[in-house]
DNA sequence: GAATTAATTGAACGTTCGTTTTATTAATAC
DNA sequence: GTATTAATAAAACGAACGTTCAATTAATTC
C-alpha cells in the first residue's frame, strides 16, 4: 500500500506517456479519465501527479513533443540540393514516414487543440507553422524557378499537408499497401498536383546554361 | 416556473440542433455539458430531454442528419453526362460548396465518430462508404477510359476526400480568398492530381469515332 | 544499519456530470 | 370557461471527475 517493490520513475514516466497517447487517441482527451489511465499503466491516479502537474500538462507535453520530434525528423532528412522537386519528395517521404509511425500521437496533436490554455495552443500552432512554412518555400522555389505549376502557394501547401496527414486515418500497416507502396503513391499524386515535369530542374538549369553561353 | 410565455417545440427543437452543433464544433462532444447548451438555446438542461432522449442521441441526430444531407446534395448535383472529367468537377464543386457551408456541423461528424455506440457508429460509417464510393467509380470509369492517370484508386480517393474535407480547417469566409476561387484552385489541383487532361473526353470520343469509321 | 529519499497507495475533497421526477404554467380543444 | 395537452422549471439522484493529502513502503545513501 505504498511503494511497490521495482518501480522505478523513469520506466513509469515513460509508460505514462505511452498510455496516454493510446488513450488520448483512441477515446478522446476530454474522455480519458486519470483513473484510466493510471489503470492502464498499472497505478493508481495519484500516482501520476508525481510526473504531470495537471491532466493539461500531460497533453501539452505529448503534444510539444511530437511536434519538436516532427521538426527535427525535417531537420534531419532535409536534402542539400536547392532543386524544388528533390526538396518537395523529402519532404513527402519524411511527413509520411513520420506520421504513419506515429499515427495515435499524430492524432492527439491534431484533434484536441482545442483541450489547450490559449497560451499552450499559441506554442503548439507556431511550431506547426514553422513546419508548414517549410512546404510553402519549397512550393514558391519551384513555382519562381517555373518548374512547378502552381495557382496559390499557400493553399497548395494546405491541401498537400491534409492529403498527406489523411494518411493516419484509414492506413493500417500490414494489409493491403505496404507503407512503401503508399508512400510512391503519394509522391506521384504530389509532383502532379504541382504540375511537376519529370527532370524539369535539369532541363532548366540546362536550357539557362545554354542562354548563358550564347551571352558570352 | 414552468412554461414560459412564446414557448414552442418546434422552435425549440430548431435551436437546440443549431447551438449543439456550435457547441459540440466548438468544444468537443465530451466537453459540453447538456446545462451549457441548455444555457446556450436559453432553457434548463432538463428541457433538452423533451427532444432528445439521451446526450448520445442528440450526437447521433446531427451526424446523420449531416451524412444524409450530404447524400442528397450529391443526388441532386450529380450530372447527366457520362464524361468522367465533368463527373468528377461536379463532385469537386459539390463537396466543397457542401463542406464549406457547413464547416461545424462537418466538424462534428469527422471528431466525434468515437463518441457513438459500435452500432450507430457503423450506420454512420456506411452513409460515408456510399459517398466516397461515388468518387471510386468516377475515378475508375477515368481511368479505365484512359483519361485519367491514376496509380490506385482507392487510395486516390482517400486523398482527394482528405485534402477537399481540409478546407474546414483553415477556410474562414470573407479572408483573402472567396469560396468560387478555392472551389476553382481546388479543382485544378484535382484534375492534375488524377492526370485529366484538358477535354481528354472529347478527344478519346473524337479518336474512337475515327477508328470505327476506319473499321466500316 | 540508520537516515534519507523516491515511489506509491488509499481515502477523501468539492465539483460537475447526465438524467429523472415532480410540480407548474401556457396554449389549445371542446 | 373548463379540461386537456404541451413546454418548461426546479430540485434532486447517484456516479464520476480531477486533484490533494497523509501514510507507508522500497530503494538508496552514508
Amino acid at each position: 500500500m505504498a511503494r511497490t517493490t521495482g518501480s522505478d520513475g523513469e520506466k513509469t514516466e515513460a509508460a505514462v506517456r505511452e498510455a496516454a497517447v493510446s488513450l488520448i487517441a483512441r477515446l478522446g482527451y476530454e474522455a480519458m479519465s486519470m483513473r484510466q489511465l493510471g489503470a492502464e499503466v498499472g497505478v493508481q491516479a495519484a500516482a501520476l501527479y508525481r510526473y504531470f502537474p495537471t491532466k493539461e500538462d500531460l497533453l501539452f507535453t505529448l503534444m510539444r513533443e511530437h511536434m519538436e520530434g516532427l521538426l527535427e525528423a525535417w531537420d534531419t532528412a532535409r536534402p542539400a540540393t536547392v532543386d524544388p522537386a528533390a526538396r518537395l519528395a523529402a519532404y513527402v517521404r519524411n511527413h509520411i514516414a513520420f506520421h504513419i509511425e506515429r499515427r495515435h500521437a499524430t492524432h492527439v496533436s491534431n484533434m484536441e487543440l482545442r483541450s489547450l490554455s490559449h497560451e499552450r495552443l499559441t506554442q503548439i500552432l507556431k511550431l506547426r507553422a514553422a513546419y508548414e512554412k517549410e512546404l510553402r518555400a519549397i512550393l514558391r522555389d519551384g513555382a519562381e524557378a517555373g518548374i512547378f505549376e502552381i495557382d496559390d502557394v499557400g493553399l497548395t501547401a494546405m491541401a498537400l499537408i491534409q492529403m498527406m496527414t489523411g494518411v493516419i486515418v484509414w492506413f493500417r500497416p500490414g494489409e493491403r499497401l505496404s507503407i512503401a507502396e503508399v508512400t510512391t503513391t503519394y509522391l506521384s499524386m504530389t509532383m502532379r498536383l504541382v504540375g511537376a515535369k519529370i527532370d524539369a530542374y535539369r532541363a532548366a538549369r540546362r536550357e539557362r546554361r545554354a542562354k548563358d553561353a550564347v551571352a558570352l
